[in-house]
RNA sequence: CGGGGCGUAGCUCAGUCUGGUUAGAGUACUUGGUUUGGGACCAAGGGGCCGGAGGUUCGAGUCCUCUCGCCCCGACCA
């Protein structure tokens, strides 16, 4: 393409509204624009980086016999009303009506879709697996949109599920698109990790989150820092402590402690360490029709992460009980203890199993216990709620676990009946009994790579492309378009560089030096071949934009250096 | 949905507090000229429903009311 019939406008200044680099970089580069809240165009630059990564997950499906298919971005209401799922989505589902009235919404995740496309088609266990993909605009009316195109409303998914007559199919295709996942983000030169996730109300047997490591993003990660173990905060899991500190010793009383409500105030009135105290946080459950008041026990050196109580109690929501909530139950704030505790519902961690030497409130004003010996309450509900913090131990080695940033690009899931029992999509089992399809389901941020892209790979000066995302790998710019042997060159080898199959720009504008070179930096094309005056003495430069090193080259070689650079 | 901020030229912003010539700057754009290895210089131009509606006033970009939009924090969501 030559830059001088090239849309890409560039700008000196970015919108007010970008924050994050790859907001920034992207909009000033030319690469999109913004329309509305969460909604972008593709510029030409912006629609090439696209087109690539969408090339390199089509590759990478079809080395594992996925199919690539495109359903209806309308779908009908019914299909949601089937699943349930109409009522749960909320206002993220757009939802409009047709000229006679029916009512439809747009795509923003196809399972629904995708299993009325194969229900009553695929009926046999001698058809299966199948592994269905597309990659398409999604629509979710998120209620706050942010960060450019990291989180959109409108935004381009693959999405992917597979259909099995067995679990244990179902966990092959699951590793397989996992190592397939792993690829595409290898080739596209990111850095990830591959981390357990939270599989919250959706269920099935467990998921896992594809994460492109970068400051920016909006998931916390624990990972080790010696082994490959990795998980999303809301799923993480650690050692068992390999040395806890040293136990008090105390029979089991009753102590006046007045006024003394806090851990931390427990801890020093007793000179015990926090490990040995009881924490008591009281939630109130919120589920489909009704709510309820838990209360959550963990150790006083711990904090309770709230994605795992919810789930622990299968609820939608949990939000903070409110003083007033606790007396009037009867509670005690402050003092409240799981002792001989019938007021309320409780679910205690399972760190604190068998725990002994423990001191708990007494359900009494002014009164906790001392020496109390937890395995009383073995026949409590208990459930893993602790945050997993740094410096805690690595559940699969003895590294230590880090906390880390993470942008979610991707989320396979192993979703089991989940839909197809409710959508009655069944086939015929060697038996001859009628079975529900067992799914998984595999997604990916298209538009959001290419923003992670930037977020993972950018300077002071603009983008800096990875080979296989750059819109074009090289950039041929002449220095002096009036200096006909000049251009003359750069036309030669700009065709050259094609006819050898790189993907090239000739900057044939007529502009300075300076301002072309800010251009080509910002733009972020790996290479920039510069043809100026050195072309007298028979070099031109190499500008490698990851280090921003300008290379002499013979001006005979360079197309054997540019290809020895793209290798 | 709660809290905060912002809407003036294509873009980034001044002007609004304290109402009063013809609404400004930088940048971008057009034309001519000089330049040509780090976003050049000179000259001449074009470009505005001051987000929208209503009100106060002799007079509103500026004051009041309502509304729409965008951004940030949180809630929510993947």
């Amino acid at each position: 393409m030559r830059f001088s019939k090239a849309y890409i406008p560039t700008t000196k200044e970015a919108p007010k509204d970008a924050q994050l680099p790859s907001h920034i970089y992207l909009s000033r580069a030319g690469f999109v624009t913004q329309v509305a809240a969460g909604l972008y165009n593709f510029l030409p630059m912006g629609k090439r980086v696209l087109r690539k990564i969408e090339n390199i997950i089509n590759e990478e499906m079809a080395a594992c016999d996925a199919q690539e298919v495109d359903l209806s971005f309308v779908t009908p209401a019914e299909l949601w009303q089937e699943s349930g799922r109409i009522e749960k989505f909320g206002k993220e589902l757009l939802r409009f009506r047709d000229r006679k009235e029916n009512l439809f919404v747009l795509g923003p995740t196809h399972e629904e879709m995708m299993v009325n496309i194969v229900r009553n088609r695929v009926t046999s266990y001698k058809q299966l697996p199948i592994n269905l993909y597309q990659i398409k605009t999604k629509f979710r009316d998120e209620a706050r949109p942010r960060f450019g195109l990291m989180r959109g409303r409108e935004f381009v998914m693959k999405d992917g599920y597979s259909f099995h007559s067995s679990t244990e199919d179902l966990d092959r295709e699951f590793d397989a698109m996992e190592a397939a996942y792993k690829r595409i983000l290898e080739r596209l030169g990111l850095a990830f990790r591959v981390v357990e996730a939270d599989s919250g109300a959706i269920g099935g047997t467990g998921s896992k989150e594809l994460m492109v490591l970068a400051g920016s993003g909006e998931d916390t990660l624990a990972v080790c820092d010696s082994c490959e173990y990795g998980a999303n905060v809301e799923a993480a899991r650690r050692a068992p402590r390999s040395s806890v500190p040293e136990a008090p010793s105390a029979d089991f009383a009753r102590f006046k402690t007045p006024a003394i409500k806090s851990i931390e105030d427990l801890s020093n009135f007793f000179h015990v360490d926090p490990y040995y105290t009881l924490k008591a946080v009281v939630q109130r459950a919120v589920y489909t029709e009704s709510s309820e008041l838990v209360c959550f026990f963990i150790r006083g050196c711990d904090e309770l992460q709230e994605v795992k109580a919810r789930n622990s109690v299968g609820a939608i929501d949990l939000v903070d009980a409110t003083e007033a909530e606790l007396i009037e139950i009867g509670l005690i704030p402050g003092f409240i203890g799981p002792i001989d505790q019938d007021k309320i519902r409780i679910v205690m961690d399972n760190d604190t199993k068998g725990a002994t030497t423990m001191i708990c409130g007494a359900n009494e004003a002014d009164y906790h216990f001392v020496g109390v010996d937890l395995s009383v309450m073995n026949e409590a509900h208990f459930a893993d709620l602790v945050s997993v913090q740094e410096g805690d131990g690595c559940p699969h080695c003895e590294g230590k676990i880090l906390h880390t940033k993470g942008i979610e690009v991707g989320h396979i899931f192993k979703l089991g009946t989940v839909y197809s029992a409710p959508l009655k999509a069944e086939f015929l089992d060697e038996n001859g009994r009628a079975q529900p399809f067992i799914m998984g389901t595999y997604g990916m941020g298209v538009s959001r790579l290419v923003a992670a892209v930037i977020e993972q790979h950018h300077d002071e000066k603009g983008c800096i492309w990875t080979h296989a995302t750059a819109p074009y790998m090289v950039n041929v710019m002449v220095s002096n378009i009036k200096e006909e042997s000049h251009l003359a060159y750069a036309e030669e080898l700009y065709t050259a560089l094609q006819s050898n199959g790189i993907e090239a720009m000739l900057d044939d504008r007529k502009e300075r030096f300076g301002f072309k070179m800010s251009d080509a930096e910002l733009i972020g094309f790996p290479y920039t071949v510069i043809v100026g005056k050195e072309l007298d003495n028979g070099l031109v430069q190499i500008m490698i934009r990851k280090t921003c090193e300008i290379i002499s080259v013979d001006a005979s070689d360079v197309l054997n250096k540019i290809k020895e650079l793209c290798q």
